[in-house]
DNA sequence: TTGTGTTTTATTGCCTCC
DNA sequence: GGAGGCAATAAAACACAA
């Protein structure tokens, strides 16, 4: 008994006092007539309530609160002395007793109306319901800590409510990203025309007369089969593009907007995802890991999960930043 | 009947408050 | 320092399937 604590359940326990016993035995032979309490919830409560095992009797506080009647808390004590079965029981180890239903269900009530209790009430109710204010108290105990875990269940499905709305509206905003970006895409291909049409010279539409329908359809991962002549002119369009969006991004003080276009520079000229370090680029690396750290785990999977992979109209296309986060659902 | 999982009663050790 | 609360845990009582 560490902290100089020393409960005792002053029942029939192993010190032979077999009061709770004698109290049992009692009930069952019918003997409850000699109610110890006088409580309007034990003259309510039917006589069943407090018979039978499942009985917990209040012991010593209502032996010494009724006067110590010896003859209620020790009927057999010298009837039956004699008898070696109830010898043998008394001497047993202490049982617990489940209290009765009544028993619960005033203590029910009274948790309702206050799960605290005070020294006053406590004895009270260890009168009414003949337990021992220990009893009481400890009951109080285990009914709060039952509350309390009900009350983390129901906060827990609240969140679990809370998170599944969540990332309902979470996929719909994914949903209507991919859909306007499908637009982007497609509007970016009209303009592309309508500038070739209009016979705006650009170093990309003069070295890719060649293989003018290929390219708009194919990543450039995929034209590893294309001639000599093609590689080259892609490099250099590549190469001229994105040092002009280096320097349209540098201008931006958005830091959105640098990071749309980052993934952007990733997924038009190098068909690789968003997130996927650049090994060559240190510090693009640098800030696609700050993004994973900084982002909920739980978004990465969506992302990667995104098509990312769709080959852009266009291997120069870096007027539109076809990667605008700023309609990202976490980027506010 | 028995094995097993759950609930209830009770204990222990630690902590806080007065 | 004592009283009381709480978390963790033990153990008895109970429920129930096989």
């Amino acid at each position: 008994m560490a902290g100089g604590r020393m409960y005792t359940s002053g029942n029939c326990s192993g010190s032979g006092d077999g009061s709770s016993l004698c109290v049992l035995i009692q009930s069952q032979k019918g003997a409850r007539s000699s109610q110890p309490l006088d409580s309007p919830f034990l003259s309510a409560s039917t006589s069943s309530s407090f018979l039978g095992s499942r009985s917990m009797v209040s012991f010593e506080d209502v032996h010494l609160a009724n006067g110590s009647n010896k003859s209620f808390f020790r009927p057999f004590e010298h009837d039956e002395n004699g008898d070696e079965d109830f010898d043998e029981y008394f001497h047993q180890p202490e049982k617990k007793r489940r209290l009765s239903v009544d028993q619960v269900q005033f203590l029910e009530k009274s948790f309702e109306v206050e799960n605290k209790l005070e020294p006053e009430r406590k004895v009270q109710l260890a009168k009414d319901l003949g337990l021992q204010p220990r009893q009481v108290a400890i009951w109080f105990q285990n009914r709060r800590a039952r509350w309390k875990t009900k009350q983390l269940e129901k906060d827990y499905d609240i969140l679990q409510t809370s998170y599944n709305n969540l990332k309902a509206d979470y996929d719909n905003l994914l949903k209507e990203k991919d859909k306007l970006k499908a637009e982007v895409v497609i509007l970016t291909d009209k303009l592309h025309l309508k500038e070739k049409e209009s016979g705006k010279t650009e170093l990309c539409n003069v070295n890719n007369t060649l293989s003018q329908e290929q390219l708009p359809q194919k990543p450039i991962a995929d034209s590893s089969s294309e001639g000599e002549v093609s590689k080259v002119s892609i490099v250099a369009c590549k190469q001229e593009d994105i040092s002009s969006a280096r320097s349209d991004i540098f201008d931006s003080d958005s830091p959105h907007y640098t990071d749309g276009v980052h993934s952007s520079l990733l997924e038009t000229c190098d068909s690789s995802y968003v997130f996927e370090p650049d090994q060559s680029d240190l510090s693009q690396d640098e800030d696609d890991n700050l993004s994973k750290n900084f982002l909920p785990a739980y978004v990465f999977p969506k992302l990667e999960e995104a098509d990312y992979s769709e080959p852009p109209t266009s291997s120069c296309n870096f007027g539109f930043p076809i990667e605008d986060h700023s309609f990202w659902p976490w980027s506010y």
